[in-house]
DNA sequence: ACAAATCTTTACTTTTTTCTCAAGATTGCG
DNA sequence: CGCAATCTTGAGAAAAAAGTAAAGATTTGT
């Protein structure tokens, strides 16, 4: 279970935008030299996140990218989703070996922990703002440690008993 | 951030062993078929997992895997470790685009953003056994959606405040 | 000892993901 | 207008992951 590259560096590239003032913008060229990706690479990246509204472009001398709404506003989940391509609404559909259909219909115990993964994941990401990442260091890292506090907790009720 | 072949599989053909009773063996053929999946694959996963040490090989006629321990004693967190050649550890080597070093040293949004949700995988998985899995279904859930409940008031007690 | 069944191991092929290139489109400026 | 800067877009090259093949090693049974 690992994060893409193109996760990855997309959120870098949104983070970038997100230590903006206002009215200002960043070219593809600064966008991809701050965060050491190449030019085509940071372009692809931002035509994706354009395409799926979290930055607007402006073409043409002075033109540049911004954000389409306030950092506070952009929950980590919906990013990760568009960088992603989607998967897991259809997890059967992809590993299903050789044959035509995924085994595990009905009762299986894969299928439960792999969509409990993700709903886990994508239960962190939903609370985390862009806003959050930019220079705040600390407050993400203690969201984090709240979250696998209570985690241990919860396993520890249900299986202990 | 999903999971890979290599874990889905690897982590089903685990399955298949846990549900043999004492002295019961599973030949590649018998774990290949059951989880539509070529022989050939199915013998490099269970390679990998006999040079962890989660299942024991025995050769020849009459030969054929079983778990090297019961299965209530291994730990998903382990077994998804060796499946996806370990990682995070050395997050920061893996994307560092086209420069030489991560840019984001010391003070980062991303770093304790991705090692967090690591950490919160790797806490799910770690309090979940082999044992569990099999024909668990409904105590596989059950486990998650409490995770996931008390998950969200973790971050509300953060964030909201 | 030999043959059959089975695991082991390395090299190779295919598929998927990631990245790059190059041509096109749009905007601002002189 | 026409040039320069910038984003856009699709094709395709490169790299990584996944999967396959084939020859070798070990054990059991006769």
């Amino acid at each position: 279970m690992k994060i893409s590259a193109q996760e990855e560096y997309g959120l870098r590239c949104l983070v970038q935008l997100a230590t903006l003032g206002a009215g200002e913008s960043l070219t593809l060229n600064q966008i991809a030299e701050r965060e050491g990706v190449s030019q085509a690479n940071a372009g692809k990246l931002m035509w994706l996140l354009n395409k799926a509204g979290f930055v607007q472009a402006m073409r043409g001398t002075k033109g540049g990218y911004t954000l389409a709404r306030p950092s506070g506003e952009i929950y980590l989940n919906e990013v990760i989703k568009i960088l992603d391509a989607d998967e897991i609404d259809n997890h059967c559909e992809g590993y299903k070996g050789v044959l035509d259909m995924c085994i595990h219909k009905g009762d299986c115990g894969i299928r439960p922990l792999i969509v409990g993964l993700h709903q886990i994941v994508n239960e962190a990401l939903s609370n985390i703002t862009l806003a959050q990442l930019v220079g705040e260091e600390r407050k993400v890292k203690e969201t984090f440690q709240q979250i696998q506090r209570l985690e241990r907790k919860a396993a520890n009720q249900i299986l202990g008993s």
